[in-house]
RNA sequence: GGGCCCGUGGCAUAGCCUGGUUAUUGCGCCGCUCUGAUAAGGCGGAUGUCGGGUGUUCGAAUCACCCCGGGCCCA
């Protein structure tokens, strides 16, 4: 039943980004996603795992390109009639806080925070978390992402509460109604069930489930306590894991290398050259290495001999005489005085006076002298190697990088400053050979930047198990039984897809490779790792939940209970030995962030507290991350942590994309000028804009993002389609049509054929995004547009101005463009609502909410567009038809002859004989558009001067195969006349090849034909236009009167009147103008809706312009008419 | 050393899976043109060894192999 009103006006011209204000207004007074909710609660499950977002700075532009994927298919989704989770997600522990926090608190290093007192800055961690959790909330949902988010005021509520009085019980907004408890206890309960919003994975529940996955890794002895040497920093004081090291990790460096003498204890005069770009290790040296096979030379320089290999005798400085040639066998076992000797720590560590030559399978000869210093104490390779030949280690650094006791004068003094001290020192000892700088790659610190050292120390690790050296396919069930690397890999491989489909590789290659998985972290603001471990015994237990630890505690729990479980307090638990009945303390580590946005698809799933639930919605349907990074960071966790406790993977797709940079290509910099900030491009630009240039862009390629990217998308995209709607509203409102089922209508082939284009752009698109191909799907729909806006529109626009009224036939097919127009517009504005959710809405609530009070109250609440019936024959004749024009326009360019000069005749070849018929049929279509008078086939016989061949490859090379060429050349070689009219004429020809008959199909040839003189011309492949170019003086007149609607026209857009305006227009021209306006006055009154049309020597009115053209010169005024 | 991705006019891009003889589109440039919705649109023009080579094939931007260059990942 439709209601009687009408649309609302619609101003060609709109403030975009205001519109969008508007909606996101309207759409949070009406709780319109509250109510899509409620709409899609019974439908069918649909589930999304959202990684999480760090908490801790505004969200960059880069943020709303992943963003904008995850509405479009949560929209999509709804509109197909889903129910989905629509939980985001808020990383918030770990060190990038910390480093954040530190600088805001202008700290230098851990002693600065254990000063500052472990339970105030943990305060901070939390509420840094909550101020820009609620910062990231506002500016996704500024972009129109839609979440259950959380209430702002109930945020800033508990980051001031935890400054005030973390314990002080208050009460919040809830899902059900009020939730009380004490700030600290409710800020670890963000994202339940009662509370809502999005998941932090600071919560107990998060926490508390890592707990139970580790307890679960430990009962199959997965969990272990590793003592090795790791890349360290020294600012942080935290070993930094193979994960954070491989990508960010490593910059161009140039550093002071060492070339130094190792001198022989039996071999006086003798020394062994030795390179090192890390002078601090020499300190802890223990051995010299070389490569057995490796060939080494003794050199005399001078009264000294040295060793080295032969391939990199270029390193010497001046000249040098080879006086022997060994093997690095030969070396094995000789002994040299160490360069630190005299220090404590190498006494006491029995190596002084006892270094000894060692044989190295890795030794190379790419740089230094192939003779490799090793202190087991201070590199990863190094310590491997003391392990299986059982050096000592000697361990020179405290945790911030400070040499502790035992190393005399360096004691004390901070790594990054011993280099020039060492050098002076060894130079005093007549050690050093030579000194240069050196440039290579070197690891530093992901988060702060400082240059990586290499440190003995005890780390925590979740087993990988063994690598096999076969391919995954040849493990075997029972292999895979105890090793989590096949597991992970199986679920991979069975249960996992991937788009762009190399991701799956990656990600299995990245497992192939991977080694244990360290997942401590000696820092403060983390998951608490649940170890226990005995002072006494060494024995350490794994803790899997909350009552499991209060059920074991022996002390400290007083102090602990009413606190989430971080730092200082769970720390003051102790529980007893099962080993030796001593007391055992947790273990000072924080767990790798990686575990906690990893067990996401368990824990805000409600695994451990509703299995019923996680039942239901395990494993998502869709992940959806930014690729760099994530094979070995989230989707590893994700995949790991799910493996572990159900061995199957927690997600069916994941779609991923690639990298952000500046519109230059370059990393976003503000110092570079190309960073854009989001708020300001949500502002300058428009999130429709923002969202459509993400979703038009191809995934994995980076994007190079920047306004002008914007500026090209609302002109190509948001401006035709805001004209094509603003145009019906327009007239609609001229003729005061509204939607009715009962009218006449009488649809021409333009109506039908822009729905049938319709319905094939609804499969599509439907189709694109099922495929996870977004920028598909947008280019479905800006060649629509553009068919809608520049085809079907321009050549209907005279539907739209005949008068109403004025015939039954008139009406009705007036009617039909407007009922065609109308449905493609409502059907295309739910097309696009999960791309460009807000202009959609504008459209939706003027086409169909303003006129039909029981639509959909929102267009997010309606369903999505299905493919009706697609007329395929229509389609490709419509193709045609717009190849023929496209000829027409090119031979009257080519004519000099301009569009607005009619012209009497076009005549046209086609390419096959079944397209013949579309000339005719679109004739009147054809002859509007090219403003000729006649259009018709061009006359094979007498209008055709050549004829020319043309055997097509595709059809007759996949037909014939070898024989295409021989074929081809008997084709070529055919009477191209005689021929070319068979195959005109639909029928087959016959050429024989060596005696062997073949029948030639017309479509297996293209004809190519030349028009006689007297037409001007334009082909491409089998089809031609040929336009009578001659004017004779009635064309003429007909052009002039033609000429002069445009000069009125032109006079009425400056005036800026209204479509519908009447006016009364005066001019004087030139006599030949006067003539053409004479003869062709009622159509130029008509056409300019003019009410009086008077030549007058000196014209008067409000508008006037003057003009000239060709020999012709024209003076117009107009004037509103009153009537 | 290994794995993955990429290389197309000045720049940016499509096509490559499924091979077909005039290689797409956009930005920019030049000329013409259309417009009673459009900051749009149309026609034409200049700019290409489709990174290089070899092979497969009647036919290669497309398939295979090798090489070069760039990026990412691993060692």
């Amino acid at each position: 039943m439709w209601v009687m009103e009408v649309f609302k006006p619609v101003p060609s011209q709109v403030d975009f980004v205001a519109q969008e204000k508007d909606m996101l207004k309207f759409w949070e007074d009406e709780q319109i996603f509250d109510k899509l909710r409620r709409l899609r609660a019974k439908g069918p499950i649909w589930s999304f795992l959202d990684g999480p977002i760090t908490a801790n700075n505004p969200m960059g532009v880069h943020h709303g390109w992943g963003r904008t994927y995850k509405d479009l298919y949560h929209r999509f989704k709804a509109m197909q009639g889903y129910q989905t989770r629509y939980q985001n997600g808020f990383d918030c522990q770990g060190l990038w806080v910390e480093v954040n926090v530190e600088r805001d608190m202008g700290f230098k290093g851990k002693p600065d925070i254990e000063e500052y007192g472990l339970e105030k800055f943990i305060i901070l961690c939390k509420q840094r978390v909550l101020q820009y959790a609620a910062v990231q909330t506002k500016q996704s949902i500024r972009l129109g992402y839609w979440m259950e988010w959380d209430n702002l005021e109930n945020l800033q509520k508990l980051h001031d509460a935890l400054g005030n009085d973390p314990l002080a019980i208050m009460t919040i907004d809830g899902v059900d109604g009020p939730v009380t408890g004490s700030a600290e206890q409710l800020v670890g309960r963000l994202g339940t069930p009662e509370v809502g919003g999005s998941y932090f994975t600071f919560s107990d529940e998060n926490n508390y489930t890592i707990w139970s996955m580790l307890k679960s890794c430990h009962d199959r002895g997965w969990v272990n306590k590793g003592r090795d040497v790791m890349p360290w920093c020294a600012r942080c004081g935290t070993a930094i894991s193979q994960h954070e090291i491989v990508t960010e990790g490593y910059r161009e460096l140039t550093h002071p290398s060492i070339t130094l003498r190792f001198p022989l204890v039996d071999r006086p005069g003798e020394s062994l050259l030795v390179w090192t770009t890390t002078p601090w290790t020499l300190s802890s040296n223990v051995a010299a290495a070389v490569g057995p096979e490796l060939a080494y030379v003794k050199v005399r320089q001078g009264e000294e001999s040295f060793y080295l290999s032969r391939g990199t005798l270029h390193m010497l400085k001046g000249d040098y005489e080879v006086v022997e040639e060994i093997v690095g066998f030969d070396m094995e076992g000789w002994v040299y005085h160490g360069p630190f000797d005299e220090l404590p720590a190498q006494k006491e560590s029995g190596v002084a006076g006892k270094h000894k030559v060692i044989l190295w399978d890795e030794v190379g000869e790419v740089e230094g002298t192939g003779i490799v210093h090793i202190a087991p104490g201070c590199g990863a390779e190094d310590f491997q190697l003391s392990k299986e030949l059982d050096l000592v280690a000697i361990a020179p650094l405290t945790e911030n990088g400070i040499f502790i006791d035992g190393f005399d004068w360096l004691s004390g003094m901070n790594v990054s400053a011993v280099a020039q001290p060492i050098f002076d020192n060894l130079t005093k000892k007549e050690l050093t050979y030579k000194v240069e700088d050196y440039t290579h790659r070197y690891p530093v610190c992901w988060r702060c930047q400082e240059e990586l050292v290499f440190r003995l120390v005890d780390e925590w690790f979740i087993s990988m198990g063994t690598k096999l050296d076969i391919p995954y396919e040849e493990v075997t069930g029972d292999q895979k039984e105890s090793n989590l690397r096949y597991q992970i890999m199986e679920v991979v491989t069975n249960e996992t897809n991937w788009y762009p489909s190399f991701g799956k590789e990656r990600e299995l290659d990245w497992l192939r490779n991977m080694d244990d998985w360290m997942i401590s972290k000696k820092r403060y603001w983390g998951l608490a790792l649940p170890i226990w471990e005995c002072s006494n015994c060494g024995h350490f237990d794994v803790i899997g939940g909350r009552e499991e630890l209060q059920n074991r505690a022996l002390t400290g729990w007083d102090v602990f209970e009413g606190h989430s479980p971080h730092r200082p307090f769970i720390d003051e638990i102790e529980i007893e030995c099962s080993e030796c009945g001593q007391r055992m303390k947790r273990i000072p580590d924080v767990g790798n962030p990686w575990l906690d946005a990893g067990i996401v698809s368990l824990s805000t799933m409600r695994y451990n507290s509703d299995r019923e639930y996680w039942n239901k919605w395990f494993p998502a349907e869709l992940i959806s991350e930014s690729f760099p990074g994530q094979f070995r960071n989230w989707f590893y966790s994700l995949l790991a942590m799910s493996t572990i406790l159900e061995r199957r993977a927690p997600f069916r797709n994941v779609f991923t994309y690639a990298m952000l940079t500046g519109e230059d290509g370059r990393e976003m910099h503000k110092s570079w000028g190309n960073m854009v900030e989001f708020n300001e491009a949500a502002d300058l630009m428009g999130v429709d804009v923002m969202r459509w240039v993400f979703c038009t862009h191809r995934p994995e390629k980076d994007l190079a993002f920047g306004y002008s990217l914007g500026d090209e998308a609302r002109r190509h995209f948001l401006i035709p389609l805001w004209n094509v709607y603003s145009f019906f509203v327009t007239y609609a409102l001229i003729d005061g049509w509204v939607p009715r089922d009962n009218v006449k209508l009488s649809q021409s082939l333009l109506d039908s054929w822009i729905l049938s284009r319709m319905n094939e752009v609804n499969r599509e698109v439907t189709d694109y995004l099922e495929s996870y191909e977004p920028n598909m799907a947008t280019a479905s729909i800006a060649r629509f547009i553009d068919h809608l806006s520049n085809w079907y529109l321009r050549r209907s626009r005279r539907r739209f101005w005949a008068e109403a009224g004025a015939s039954d036939e008139v009406d009705a097919d007036k009617n039909a463009a407007y009922d065609t127009s109308y449905r493609v517009l409502v059907n295309l504005s739910r097309l696009l609502a999960p791309f460009v959710p807000f202009v959609s809405e504008v459209m939706h609530q003027n086409l169909t909410r303003n006129v039909d009070s029981g639509a959909p109250e929102s267009i997010h609440h309606c369903d999505w567009p299905v493919s009706d019936s697609i007329d395929e024959r229509l389609n490709n004749e419509m193709a045609i038809v717009l190849r023929l024009v496209s000829l027409g326009h090119a031979a009257r360019n080519k004519a000099n002859r301009k569009l607005r000069q009619p012209l009497s005749e076009i005549a046209f070849a086609v390419g096959l004989d079944k397209e013949r018929d579309v000339v005719d049929r679109y004739a009147e279509l054809i002859g509007d558009e090219l403003n000729v008078k006649n259009v018709r086939l061009l006359d094979v016989a007498a209008e055709v001067v050549s004829y020319q061949l043309k055997p097509l490859p595709k059809q007759l090379g996949q037909k014939y195969g070898a024989k295409f060429p021989v074929l081809r050349n008997a084709i070529l070689s055919l009477d191209p006349r005689e021929a070319s009219t068979q195959l005109q004429d639909g029928k087959s020809v016959e050429v024989k090849v060596n005696g062997e008959k073949f029948d030639i199909l017309p479509d297996e040839v293209e004809v190519i034909v030349e028009a006689k003189e007297g037409f001007s011309t334009a082909s491409e492949g089998g089809y031609l236009a040929a336009l009578t170019t001659e004017i004779t003086h009635e064309l003429r007149l007909e052009g002039l009167a033609r000429e002069f609607v445009r000069r009125v026209q032109d006079v009425r857009k400056s005036a800026d009147l209204n479509v519908s305006d009447r006016i009364e227009v005066q001019y004087s021209s030139s006599r030949r103008v006067a003539e053409a306006v004479e003869f062709h006055q009622a159509y130029i009154t008509e056409e300019t809706l003019a009410v009086s049309l008077k030549q007058t020597k000196k014209p008067t009115g409000d508008f006037k312009e003057e003009y000239t053209f060709g020999e012709e010169k024209l003076v117009v005024v107009i004037s509103l008419s009153e009537s």
